[in-house]
DNA sequence: TCAAGGATGAACT
DNA sequence: GTTCATCCTTGAA
């Protein structure tokens, strides 16, 4: 079942992305379907959090997009060469995003191979933001992708996730943040082997 | 095995 | 000019 727009406009962003994990991300780029269950999450809040693009009401035409309602893509390019995909949630004006770090491949595994150039699958097909994003042909295209549409959506497949699997833990590549960078937003299934990084 | 460095562009100072 | 929500290659231990 394709997760409907008000799962995304809920005010709690981090039990969001703690929910998050263990559901199913699916891109239909030029009709090839590609996609695997997510395994690592982190969550960023417009308000009070410093690691935030949008932080304090910071507006640019690239974190515009934040503002709007949940239940969309945001992607942007970090380090000049990789697009990050996040989705924005919460009401429209509070700026909230859910980053996806790493999914298991289930679908469309050969074409992922294809784009990543890779001759078989390894844990780092999609382990890792960048990575991912370049397996599931998600580029800037997407800025402002509905995810209630048909090119990339979201699904829940009705698989229990025991909250006892989950982990916790500081989020990544965010010293910059201060105290901020220490937020336990960061989440993922222990001791699967397609999260980006150990521990 | 692991640390260092490069690629490359948008946003900020 | 500097920083950044990254990843891959290189060369030293």
């Amino acid at each position: 079942m394709k997760l409907p727009a008000s799962f995304y406009t809920r005010p709690d962003v981090v039990q969001l992305a703690q929910e998050l994990v263990g559901k199913y991300l699916y891109t239909n780029i030029d009709g090839v379907l590609t996609g695997g269950k997510i395994v690592e999450t982190e969550a960023y809040s417009g308000e009070n959090d410093k690691a935030c693009h949008a932080h304090l009401g910071r507006r640019t035409q690239r974190t515009e997009i934040m503002y709007q309602q949940g239940g969309v893509a945001y992607v942007y390019l970090v380090y000049g060469m990789y697009n990050l995909f996040n989705i924005i949630t919460n009401v429209a004006g509070k700026a909230d995003a859910v980053l996806i770090r790493a999914i298991e491949p289930e679908e469309g595994i050969e074409e992922m191979l294809l784009r990543r150039n890779m001759a078989s699958i390894k844990p780092n097909l999609t382990a890792g933001p960048g990575v991912l994003s370049i397996a599931l042909g998600i580029n800037r295209n997407l800025y402002g992708a509905d995810l209630t549409g048909n090119v990339i959506w979201i699904e829940d497949k009705g698989n229990i996730v025991p909250a006892a699997s989950i982990a916790a833990g500081p989020r990544i590549g965010i010293d910059y943040a201060g105290e901020d960078a220490n937020l336990p937003w960061r989440f993922w299934l222990k001791e699967n082997k397609w999260v980006s990084r150990k521990k």
